[in-house]
DNA sequence: TCCAAAAATTAGACATGCCTAATTATATTT
DNA sequence: AAATATAATTAGGCATGTCTAATTTTTGGA
């Protein structure tokens, strides 16, 4: 995933990672105003940028379809969210980071650049398919791991999953995990649903069963 | 080593450890054209910057004396070193980045800001006293190692030494380290000195007797 | 279709951190 | 001590990336 060269400033890589964003998550159009709500900036500023970001070929601007990624600005972008989840990764397998605690930190970590910075990372976390929020990684080709998960309250009965990541970064849920010795990877099969509470009988590690509510269920990112 | 607040710009976190680096290596006065010349910029931005700076109480700067760090800027110099330096050791161990690499890399990581990460990146690196070129690490409370290195020539014969680092980062004399499987750590005994061309023989790991050039022990930075 | 609200854009400013050129202060030589 | 060279500083500017306020364009409803 090479991207040739690494002339983009820390802004310009910003404004590329959130069009990216707001590209997968919809065929919405994506207007000046929501690449502002979502850097918390102002419209003014965004268009002054799109001129930039248009003169330097990473995207295409016409207002009635709005902003589009070209390829070498996808290119970049991929590699931004690629390095953004390896060192999520990083941060919390080797330096024990807390769920919560590595999404600040990778933001700023995604800007450091380096032709083989992203590959040796890869490698030295094992090649990890998911960031700690369930995410896919981007792989060096640009490839992403097809998005598998789900949250654990929707899966079938009787089904074993793996633990890919959390929904709710809050304290008192990560303690509850812990405390349950669930983390990444962790595989859980679900016993049983009640009806009543919507409320999951679950085996941890394939250990004695515990009891969850439907919160819980719900917060939790797995997949088969 | 807490700073209290990370409001130093990328810019200031420049300055600062320039002028630390200045005022360890001699008593010299530090002047804006001694800085000007270390950050190869202009002395006229300096001056702005050391005003900058004074404002902040990160220096105390009067013509007579020069520049000199407050107790709250050498706390954020020294922090910055420590980082730079275990980040080296992290590229160079666990990235297997060469010698030569690292540096680069080090400098963008050595801004990356969170209150934990240089006790926890040193923690994950099992404490080390010295980086890849041999300079001691500050630690966490600001002291730092005395720096017993020297070069492998100075080494007494019979003596068993450790390698600490390099003093040429050279690709050359990189793979003839390689070749020779002399790496951060490696133990080495100076056997003899030849007088006739200062080259010595030397038994790497307690191995059998390898003879090098005075060049080559010039350039290889140990402690005892 | 026309009007009002929302979105996009332009104009003008500002902070940061850099520059060059001109000026002033300090050192060094004679 | 005066002259000269060097260092430090000031003045004025520039690029980046942001802002506010004013204006224009687009869109959707009546």
């Amino acid at each position: 995933m090479s991207t040739g060269s690494h002339l983009q400033t820390l802004s310009e890589e910003n404004y590329l990672k959130v069009i990216y964003h707001l590209g997968k998550d919809a065929k919405l159009k994506i207007s000046p105003t929501a690449i502002s709500e979502a850097l918390s900036n102002n419209p003014a500023s965004v268009v002054d940028m799109l001129k930039k970001l248009v003169d330097k070929k990473l995207i295409q601007y016409e207002k009635a379809k709005g902003v589009k990624l070209t390829e070498k600005g996808k290119k970049i972008a991929l590699l931004i969210v690629r390095k953004h989840r390896l060192w999520e990764v990083f941060l919390l397998e080797k330096l024990e980071y807390s769920w919560d605690e590595v999404h600040e930190i990778a933001e700023q970590l995604e800007h450091i650049h380096n032709p083989q910075l992203a590959d040796r990372l890869d490698k030295f976390l094992g090649f990890p398919q998911f960031d700690p929020h369930g995410d896919p990684i981007p792989k060096a080709n640009g490839e992403m791991a097809e998005i598998y998960r789900t949250i654990l309250s929707e899966v079938a009965e009787g089904s074993t999953c793996q633990v890919v990541g959390v929904k709710d970064t809050s304290s008192s849920f990560l303690q509850y995990l812990k405390k349950l010795d669930i983390g990444i990877g962790t595989k859980i099969t679900l016993v049983e649903k009640i009806p009543f509470d919507n409320s999951a009988i679950i085996a941890i590690k394939g250990g004695p069963s515990t009891t969850v509510s439907k919160i819980f269920a719900d917060s939790l990112l797995v997949h088969d």
